[in-house]
RNA sequence: GCCGAUGUGGCUCAAUGGUAGAGCAAGCGCUUCGUAAGCGCUAGGUUGGAGGUUCGAUUCCUCUCAUCGGCUCCA
């Protein structure tokens, strides 16, 4: 049996229940989706998460009575008649652009849907479900269309899949990484503003120990490291075609009469750099490099944690080049990114080409061949793809990279854009060998995409358990009594000039020393009483393996040093 | 932006149309302790904000801000 059909079977007795409790339901559509299945429906009065146990107890009964799944053909005609009869509007709508011919209907006991199927042979073979929440939904996923109520539910042959499936649901809530904001990571305010991120001492460490790896890895890869400023006048972003594609994104302020806007992306300034001199064939590719902190106005509703904010820092390069190195250069920031999330213990990816949108500039043929290069780049590195059609930037087809997570969760992070538009706009060239101009092509590229994000994806990832080389505090001396306190600073100050060294001088048991360190994540506790100071040895406490025992600095040095280059 | 929900001390949560209570954290004192919570005391809140209803609102209503679950969008 296929979980899909199990699932669309519980949609539509999900619906059935729906549709016997509440007047004047309209129903949308109920697929099997990823881990589950949805049905939405246009309601007179809203559905609440508590009375989700009412509607599970109604598809229960159903179950129960065992109906058989139906399935008749009918006309395009009879079956316009037969949901204008049941006053079913969106099926209409779905009917009316379904082909002429035969049309199927599924029934089960009162309950008929327009449905392709397949479907179970009846209710009772449905195994266990579980509705999960409520949520709002456009018809037809636009914002222009109604907004329907959908109810998420999950379904599985047996109660154990259900109950595994719904533990990780737990799980993944305890390792939200918004519990870095009472960790001491970040905060955000509701005076500041939502999406954005005010960093906190071990936040703003684990940032710069990221932004660092990254600058000396871009360094050694050929990448000059460029910087902006953090606003331009408007001008610049009407050459770039930014003001019309991207203005809803866009802060634009007034200062002495002159329009100016915070900058929203970094390309222009990189554009300005590689212009200010003439190029030649000799130079490129030229990659230039910055940490572009950029701001962008996103709606209200979509701001998440870390996940997705308002100010954020990419680690943001252009790559100029001729059309023949494009390709090479694709390959070399495909190999990049896997070489920079294989160091931050990421294994597992997805790719997507996203082709041309229905807004853009520039040329098609442009754009069809941009679309080619990228696809072959994927295939000369082995990858598998998936196509997003038309869900390209404006200004150019792109390949995105998905990091999958401890859970199995893919993340957005790295994306490589193709540009033939910018340096059109901009007029941008390089002389060739024959000594004649030319247009250089142009690719944006992140790795981590936006350091916030990235940060949340590692918390998650970890569960705030961060290998060695990110973690902010490395090492706790815990002293046993005030007589190890002494002992204890003098540890410290040996090694904290190559770690991040705290001691706990609380008044506390070494209980409640050890239960603190280990809350909070810290990977080494150096315990220290009478016999340490006695023998001049540590006892190590490791987070993940426990009591290590005792050993002398110089081991405990040597067990630091070999961690550290673990950067699983 | 849209649909739905939530908002109580630093954190997690309780309570009520008659001006809020606990645990953790914090401060002080006692304790000097051996691998995940020692004991006691103290302090801390105009119940997100504004307005309204009421003799009286934190509780009811309206607006607003923020957050959460989604949709659309996206690094």
């Amino acid at each position: 049996m296929k979980l899909d059909t199990l699932r669309h079977s519980a949609s539509h007795v999900m619906a059935q229940a729906v549709k016997s409790m509440y007047k004047n339901v309209k129903l949308g559509i109920g697929p099997s989706i990823e881990n589950g299945f949805y049905y939405d429906f246009d309601l007179d009065q809203p559905i609440k998460e508590e009375d989700l146990p009412r509607i599970e107890k109604k598809m229960r009964e159903i179950i129960k009575k065992n109906y058989k799944f139906e399935k008749e053909t009918i006309s395009k005609d009879e079956a316009k008649r037969l949901f204008k009869d049941l006053n079913e509007t969106y099926k209409l709508e779905l009917i009316d652009e379904l082909e002429d011919g035969e049309i199927s209907i599924y029934k089960d006991g009162d309950f008929i849907d327009l449905c392709k199927g397949p479907h179970l042979n009846s209710t009772a073979e449905i195994g266990h479900f579980k509705l999960l929440n409520v949520a709002g939904a456009y018809w037809r996923g636009s914002e222009k269309n109604p907004q329907l109520t959908r109810i998420y539910a999950t379904a599985f042959e047996t109660k154990k899949e259900l109950d595994d499936y719904l533990n990780r649901l737990e799980e993944a809530k305890k390792r939200d990484h918004r519990k870095g904001f009472a960790l001491g990571y970040f905060s955000m305010h509701q005076e500041v503003g939502p999406g954005l991120v005010v960093y906190h001492p071990k936040g703003a460490l684990l940032r710069s120990l990221i932004v660092d790896y990254l600058k000396n890895e871009h360094l050694r890869r050929g990448y000059q490291m460029v910087l902006g400023p953090h606003i331009m006048k408007s001008d610049i972003w009407k050459t770039s075609g930014h003001a019309d594609f991207y203005k809803e994104n866009m802060y634009f302020f007034d200062i002495e009469g002159q329009e100016y806007v915070v900058k929203p992306m970094n390309c222009p300034a990189h554009i300005l750099v590689y212009a200010s001199k003439i190029r030649s064939y000799n130079d490129l590719p030229i990659r230039f490099f910055e940490l572009g902190t950029v701001y962008r106005h996103e709606k209200s509703g979509v701001l998440h944690g870390l996940l997705r904010v308002r100010g954020f820092t990419q680690d943001d390069a252009h790559i100029f080049c001729m059309r023949n190195q494009l390709q090479e250069e694709i390959v070399g920031v495909i190999k990049f990114v896997k070489a920079v999330m294989a160091n931050f213990g990421f294994t597992d990816y997805e790719y997507e080409v996203s082709t041309r949108p229905e807004k853009y500039i520039g040329l098609e043929h442009d754009w069809d061949n941009a679309e080619k290069i990228l696809i072959q780049s994927l295939e000369a590195e082995g990858e598998k793809f998936d196509i997003n059609e038309k869900d390209g930037a404006f200004y150019g087809p792109k390949i995105d990279i998905k990091i999958k997570d401890a859970l199995g969760r893919p993340w957005q992070c790295a994306t490589i854009q193709c540009d033939f538009a910018l340096p059109e706009r901009f007029d941008l060239s390089y002389i060739d060998n024959q000594g004649k101009k030319q247009r250089p092509v142009m690719l944006h590229r992140v790795i981590v995409g936006s350091i916030e994000r990235f940060m949340g994806v590692l918390l998650e990832h970890y569960d705030f358990d961060l290998p060695l080389w990110l973690a902010p505090v490395q090492i706790r001396m815990l002293p046993v009594t005030s007589r190890a306190q002494e002992f204890a600073l003098e540890v410290s100050e040996k090694l904290n000039t190559t770690y991040r060294v705290e001691v706990d001088l609380n008044n506390e048991t070494l209980g409640n020393k050890i239960r603190k360190a280990q809350q909070e994540k810290i990977p080494y506790m150096v315990i220290l009483g009478d016999r340490e100071i006695k023998n001049n040895t540590l006892s190590i406490r490791s987070l993940k393996k426990g009591d290590l025992g005792n050993i002398n600095l110089d081991e405990f040095v040597k067990v630091l040093a070999e961690d550290l280059l673990n950067r699983r």
